[in-house]
DNA sequence: CAAATTTGACCCCG
DNA sequence: CGGGGTCAAATTTG
């Protein structure tokens, strides 16, 4: 990894920032928070969408000319003349992906490079197909389809293939549907490099989560408060339910929360990969119960969050702010340590 | 002018 | 053979 300079950070920051307020404005308008203006909440969501994706496209812009820049061309001196396109890679008809949908955008703080677009047979709305704007620099594999549902065209419905190995996310996709951890973590969003808000470090983890720590914050609700309101630099948290993919058999034993070695909240739950309707049961439940257990040392600290609630939707989405993996919250904490 | 998108063609697979 | 996924030239965009 490239260090950032100092201009830059500045101003991805301020984009952090932005986009920030922009997503918490987006999650009060799903919730109707607002019923002064919700005559027209069409209209200020996309609005919001706009703003959210400038946002995300300034720091994927950004970050990837600090760290990354594209290559002009494809394929190199392996690139195949247009004779043997036979040999050109495809997908096997039994790839699975995971499906997510989400609703009035189909951004997801990846970036993406379209590819293809197919009118599918007996479908209204074409299929689009994508692959991570960093496929070149990384060869990373990361592909998706995103498609508009029939019954409500509001809603993505959006397939993820392979994993970014780009570094400039978190793991959403795996070979399962499954899943069975969740992590909480403090750092940067996903979209990010992990040393924009200057974060200790990035890694990838087992699972090839990108872990970006913030353990230093862990220790009490003092501390985190302290650096939250000393330190510039923690302007911005994010709570990742990313999915990990299946990993070999560990899913037995109860849903358990603990702090791991790096600061991490881990939350297991491998007693909900039965279907997507129990596993929603189960989020919606966990998620309920963690914002009870916190609002009231939340508000006590003055960072109660009210918008953050889980959304009914598909298998993977618990969404509090844009992405369906990321949850963007201006102050996000450690509940464990809040607890104690 | 480089990067991103569009779109028709190509190719694989069921 | 047709549907769907990908390629790559052409076009658009910034």
């Amino acid at each position: 990894m490239e260090r950032v300079s100092a201009p830059g950070f500045a101003v991805s920051e301020i984009l952090a920032k932005g986009r920030e307020s922009a997503a918490r404005l987006h999650a009060m308008l799903d919730q109707q928070q607002l019923p002064e203006i919700s005559t027209m909440p069409h209209e200020l969501q996309d609005l919001v969408e706009q703003i959210l994706h400038c946002c995300d496209r300034a720091l994927a812009a950004l970050s990837g000319s600090m760290g990354k820049k594209r290559k002009p061309e494809r394929g190199g001196p392996a690139d195949l003349p247009s004779t043997t396109r036979s040999k050109r890679l495809r997908v096997s008809g039994g790839e699975r992906g995971i499906r997510v949908e989400k609703k009035w955008t189909m951004e997801d703080g990846f970036a993406w490079r379209k590819y293809g677009q197919k009118n599918i047979h007996g479908s209204k709305h074409p299929r689009l197909y994508f692959r991570c704007s960093y496929n070149d620099d990384n060869g990373c594999r990361a592909r998706r389809q995103v498609q508009q549902s029939e019954a409500d065209p509001s809603v993505y419905i959006i397939t993820y293939f392979d994993e970014h190995s780009c570094c400039m996310g978190t793991s959403l996709v795996g070979n399962d549907e499954k899943v069975e951890k969740f992590v909480i973590n403090f750092g940067s969003a996903g979209i990010m490099d992990g040393e924009l808000n200057g974060s200790p470090s990035s890694t990838c983890d087992d699972d090839g989560l990108v872990v970006c720590e913030k353990p230093d914050l862990c220790n009490s609700p003092e501390e985190l408060q302290g650096a939250m309101d000393h330190d510039e630099k923690v302007e911005k948290f994010v709570i990742n339910f990313g999915s990990a993919g299946i990993m070999d058999g560990e899913l037995n034993g109860s849903p358990s929360s603990t702090c791991d070695d790096d600061g991490l909240v881990v939350c297991e739950k491998p007693d909900l990969c039965n279907s997507p309707e129990e596993l929603q049961a189960a989020m919606d439940h966990e998620a309920a119960e963690l914002l009870e257990q916190s609002t009231p040392v939340l508000e006590e600290l003055g960072m109660s969050s009210p918008w953050w609630q889980p959304l009914a939707g598909g298998c993977l989405e618990w969404e509090v702010g844009h992405c369906e993996n990321l949850f963007y919250i201006g102050e996000s904490i450690d509940i464990d340590s809040l607890l104690q």
